[in-house]
DNA sequence: TAGGGTTTT
């Protein structure tokens, strides 16, 4: 069996759950596992200790087994008989939880652990991610085991900061240090120490002497009371990483113990260039072509940082896999016969059944080899290519993926690596508060889980596209999340959880005073905070819905401008991932280009003269009125089936109207059809939390407000909403006038320029070219935006047109 | 005028 990481396991084909049969199978997998043989020394070390640390890498069976050890093995049950009948009875503390960094991870461990449960997901062991908990499908508190998303039990926490419910607590892919994993171990230290019947050594007592610091100490008194009160259970702590990063993890948990347990990985060797390389794209290209020519067989994937690197690539392999054999073709029977002629044939063929009509180009065969691309924005239908199995006629798959492929999905029958040793990484300058999304060098720990992509079918190759000894100068690991990026969420976040002073919060890797500093003073300008940096009634409100700060003010601000219908849909809109499909590519293709003027084509009904918030109105409501939906965000699998047997009713009943089917509509109008979905979902979720009552923790307004056709309440709305994020158009004359002229001059009439000066801070930012506005002739004087990134230049996104004057009528304190 | 890695509530 080849080794596979945890997020894949649900894919294998399996047995159905519940027989006995079924079980023994399962249960002889389970014993082929390298964790199997650690099974009694893990339930040891947990029933012993408070916090261990398992180390295990890719295939060890870490996430799907060691619950179950926990859960079989039934020592830790014992501490119940400690614990009044009345308490068992609220069946506090049975549970454990299994956190993940992703949503599909959780899912599909979840139904794989099931399945050698022999029980249905929901049952024993669920799942709980956002929009999607199957333990609340058959009545609450059935399942034993519950693979949730790190974010989820993190909200969780919110209203339970001692985390009754669960007697152990799993941290999985901990090395991945992502934003709401690191909160997690503090939010899991503090639940841990109220609940521990040992005293706790604090190493970070005596460091700390705030005011602040003295009322958390009094909270986590008030919390060590209370799990007393309820009898509970000591909580039980496993952290689960794949790198050796232990003494990071040993010194923030003390008392741990920890276990190494060996991977179940083929040798990877790997390869290095003699010199730097001037370009990665080149390098790339002659060493996958090199592979090709002298290896026998195995796929290849490419780790390149960007779209644009990918999809460039993607056309020069193209290209030159088909002349290529065309040249060698041609010169072997040159040797024979001394023609010189090179024969120019089309060699490029469509996969019948795979491709759609719009963006064949991706899944394209050339001489026998699949090339295809994958990243994020990618539309499902599109990423298909990489993860189905090579058709006919075609011997080797080459993949150009980014880091998505490092973690967030598995690629099968990979046997070499071409690592660019680049990747794109995002930063947050603390001092400017802007964030940066550049081209960076990979961590060594990255490079590592690149070349281990190789290694998982047999024995493998990585190409490193730099030298030796430019590894040996990379970083170990890849700075932790809550280091690169804006706080104000993260402390609005703890502030909401009752930590008075999230300076003073047990972080594994403190965030940087200023960056903290800049969340305050975000969230006090916001009025979130009042003088003595306390949480304020509007504080509370906005952190109770699952927003960033700026977007939990926008909407906080629309019932006032009686647009908050309106506002609901941007927000969710703007909050979720690219809308807009924008199919790529070098443009060396006829296929691509023409395929991104149709998508423009397609985009142009919705574009709204005032900018993105209205923009994003019109394709939701267009969308609402042209396409047949039915959520299938909530229920189980018999659940789902009812409601596509509900579409396809609705289908034919509107085949006499103009309604179409989602999927289609989205096609036919180049929207991405998960994006646009999940929006939906997103809207409904927090309308549901803003009219809910606020007796029952909701904001207890009426979310039908609607300002209609009156758009000057929505773009006031806005403008009260964001308006730490305006800018004003630069109107330097001189240099307006002479790149008119310029234009002119090269027979341009759109001379629009979208630069402007952002009204705090004074930075010089440009419309993004995926904005609305983006293009318009005039462009507006001032404006509103949702985002700013720098990438190549300072760029804002989510911009939306506003009358200036209006900034001091919104936000007087600000402007006058 | 010219373009955004990945994730989550």
């Amino acid at each position: 069996m080849p080794p596979t990481p945890s997020s894949s396991k649900a894919k294998r084909p399996l047995p159905s759950p519940t027989s006995n049969g079924h079980r023994r199978q399962h249960m002889e997998v389970r014993k082929k596992l390298p964790v199997y043989q650690f099974r009694k020394e893990i339930c040891e070390l947990v029933y012993q200790n408070e916090v261990v640390l398992v180390v295990a890498e890719t295939g060890s069976g870490k996430s799907t087994q060691i619950p179950q050890f926990i859960y079989e093995n039934g020592k830790l049950k014992n501490f119940h008989k400690n614990i009044s009948s009345a308490n068992r009875k609220l069946r506090l503390a049975h549970t454990i939880c299994v956190t993940q960094p992703r949503r599909v991870a959780a899912i599909t461990v979840a139904k794989r652990v099931a399945e050698e449960m022999g029980c249905e997901t929901g049952t024993l062991v669920g799942h709980r991610v956002r929009f999607d908990d199957s333990t609340d499908i058959q009545g609450r508190n059935t399942s034993r085991i519950i693979y949730a998303t790190d974010g989820m039990l993190l909200r969780e926490a919110t209203a339970d900061p001692l985390l009754t419910r669960y007697q152990c607590i799993v941290l999985d892919e901990s090395h991945e240090r992502s934003l709401q994993t690191d909160i997690l171990f503090g939010v899991v230290k503090r639940a841990m120490k109220a609940r521990t019947r040992s005293k706790y050594i604090d190493e970070k007592n005596s460091c700390s002497v705030s005011e602040e610091f003295e009322k958390d100490k009094l909270i986590q008194m008030r919390m060590r009371k209370k799990a007393k009160e309820l009898e509970l259970v000591p909580l039980h702590v496993i952290v689960m990483s794949a790198t050796l990063e232990v003494e990071t993890f040993q010194s923030y948990f003390p008392q741990s113990k920890y276990i190494k347990i060996p991977g179940r990985q083929f040798p990877v060797q790997t390869l290095f260039t003699p010199d730097y390389q001037e370009d990665y794209i080149d390098s790339a290209l002659s060493t996958a072509l090199q592979i090709h020519k002298y290896e026998e067989e195995g796929d290849i994937l490419i780790f390149l940082p960007g779209s644009e690197e990918i999809e460039n690539l993607a056309g020069l392999l193209r290209k030159y896999l088909s002349e290529e054999s065309e040249l060698g073709r041609s010169i072997s029977s040159d040797e024979k016969s001394g023609e010189h002629e090179i024969k120019k044939r089309d060699m490029v063929q469509s996969i019948k059944g795979m491709g759609t009509d719009l963006h064949s180009g991706h899944g394209s065969i050339v001489n026998g080899v699949l090339v295809c691309v994958l990243y994020a924005a990618l539309p499902p239908e599109q990423q298909i290519f990489a993860f189905q199995s090579k058709p006919q006629g075609c011997s080797r798959k080459i993949i150009l993926s980014t880091n998505i492929a490092e973690t967030s999905v598995t690629l099968d029958g990979i046997r070499f690596v071409i690592d660019s040793g680049k990747c794109k990484e995002r930063d947050y300058n603390s001092a400017t508060g802007m964030e940066s999304l550049t081209v960076a060098d990979v961590s060594k720990a990255q490079a590592r889980q690149r070349s281990g992509r190789a290694g998982r079918v047999s024995a493998g190759m990585t190409f490193r596209l730099y030298p030796e000894i430019a590894f040996d100068t990379l970083d170990e690991t890849t700075a932790p999340e809550i280091s690169r990026v804006n706080l104000a969420q993260v402390v609005l976040q703890l502030k909401g959880m009752g930590i008075h002073d999230p300076r003073s919060f047990d972080f594994l890797t403190t965030p940087s005073q200023q960056a903290m500093l800049k969340a305050f003073k975000q969230l006090y300008a916001l009025e979130a905070l009042d003088d003595t940096m306390e949480l304020t009634t509007y504080g509370k409100e906005m952190a109770k819905l699952p927003l960033d700060p700026t977007f939990a003010h926008l909407l906080l601000q629309s019932p006032k401008y009686e647009c908050t219908a309106e506002m609901l849909t941007a927000i969710s809109m703007l909050s979720a991932e690219n809308i807009f499909y924008r199919p790529g590519g070098s443009g060396d293709s006829e296929d691509s280009s023409g395929l991104s003027a149709k998508a423009a084509a397609a985009h142009k009904r919705f574009t709204s003269y005032e900018g993105d918030i209205p923009t994003m109105l019109t394709v939701y409501n267009c969308w609402r009125k042209e396409a047949i939906y039915i959520s299938s965000a909530k229920g189980g699998k018999k659940e789902r089936k009812r409601r596509r047997m509900q579409m396809e009713e609705a289908s034919r009943k509107n085949s006499k109207s103009s309604k179409i089917l989602h999927g289609d509509w989205c096609t036919r109008n180049f929207i991405s059809g998960r994006a646009l979905a999940r929006a939906h979902d997103v809207r409904q979720q927090l309308s549901e939390i803003c009219s809910r009552e606020t007796s029952r923790n909701g904001l207890g307004f009426d979310v039908n407000v609607s300002c209609g056709d009156d758009i000057v309440k929505l773009l006031k709305g806005a403008s009260a909403g964001l308006f730490l994020q305006a800018a004003s158009r630069v109107s330097n004359s001189v240099e307006i006038n002479k790149s008119i002229r310029k234009d002119m001059q090269k027979g341009i009439t759109n001379t629009g320029r979208g630069r402007y000066k952002t009204k705090i801070g004074g930075a010089e930012v440009n419309l993004h070219p995926t904005c609305s506005l983006f293009g318009r002739n005039p462009p507006p004087k001032c404006v509103v935006y949702t985002e700013l990134l720098v990438t190549k230049r300072t760029y804002i996104r989510g911009a939306t047109q506003i009358k200036e004057e209006w900034l001091a009528e919104v936000a007087p304190k600000f402007f006058r």
